[in-house]
DNA sequence: ACCGTCAAGTTCCATATGGAACTAAATAGG
DNA sequence: CCTATTTAGTTCCATATGGAACTTGACGGT
């Protein structure tokens, strides 16, 4: 079986006590599997994921495709839900939905594009800065949490890294082969 | 605002090029988010899950919670719901259709735990084990293609740093205060 | 200028999803 | 040992979700 470039007995004494704490699934997902990528990728946003949308759930009443349009308006004005779409992977109409519930809830305003008649340019309301920016806290709080496993320098390379991915994004495969098509 | 650890300005001609063919709120979300890591995460996942699962679920009509189950038990025989449960974060009502269904299918099998009769121990039908046997290749192929920009090296600094953090998510915050209740 | 194709957003509908309450077994504590 | 609490897994139900079809506007070719 494949294995991760990272193993289990590469690691010292401090680390198989934490271990003790995860689940047994856990440790072979990360050390016996050759889509080491994926677990930990998911795992590690789940872990930011939850807790985050759980806490605006409960505090805004906001559902997380809602709070992921009003975030992406907040982070940048003017956007319109194709971008929302493309940036955050969420389907079309979920997203049109969404939106539709901001407005409602006067959280967001929005107007039709002069240079394209079938789009939107969004914007916050103040009522919808004041979640943004009471939200914001919050998150940072967990991305600090979870990043304070790392040193300063590490949770620069790792940013790096991951920036070379996402800029590289657009040569991945967004449609695998129904079948062994090989063209 | 806060920023990404990394920048736009410090990248150099070839990634301008490479920029271009993302969403202006993708370079927005990049570096000039104070939650850099949750996109990150979110954004390279998704391009790995979504095709992903979508191609499982096209071949064997395989709907994600089953397909996790299963790619558990594939990676470690023996294991029980709960700890599919605890690897994955889906809720265990979603997993334990998941896994009454690869029953039916005859995908999976099951017997009670002799140390625990709550519990159950799950193994394979050779049925199933075909199926993880044919998906690896192509999950493999993504992740592949995913980490192609990096350098073997990267590729290993990266699996590392994600594996710190792993290790240390029992200590993070599962659930944040509803207020502030700053104890 | 006209037509075919494509793109932005919306609506419809079948279904997957997850919270909450439930059953049965394990464990803790006096 | 007997009771109170926790845990594994299931069931119920209201709702969020996403595919597909649709509307309206843009765009490219002739």
């Amino acid at each position: 079986m494949a294995r991760a470039p990272t193993s289990l007995s590469k690691l010292d004494r401090d680390r198989e006590v934490a271990l003790r704490e995860l689940d047994p699934l856990i440790v072979t997902k990360l050390w016996d599997n050759p889509c080491w990528l994926s677990f930990r990728l998911n795992f590690i946003a789940f872990r930011f994921n939850d807790p985050v949308y759980r806490w605006i759930e409960t505090r805004y009443g906001l559902v997380r495709p809602e709070f992921v349009a009003l975030y992406a308006v907040g982070l940048k004005g003017g956007v319109a839900a194709k971008n929302i779409v493309s940036s955050s992977g969420l389907p079309k109409n979920t997203l049109s939905r969404a939106i539709q519930k901001l407005l409602q809830r006067r959280l967001l305003k929005r107007e039709t594009d002069p240079d394209d008649l079938r789009s939107y340019v969004l914007a916050l309301t103040p009522a919808g800065r004041a979640i943004f920016d009471e939200t914001m806290p919050m998150m940072e709080g967990q991305q600090t949490a979870m990043l304070s496993a790392l040193t300063e320098a590490e949770q620069k390379q790792l940013c790096e890294l991951m920036d070379k991915m996402v800029i590289a994004s657009s040569t991945w495969p967004a449609d695998l082969e129904p079948e062994g098509t090989s063209t």
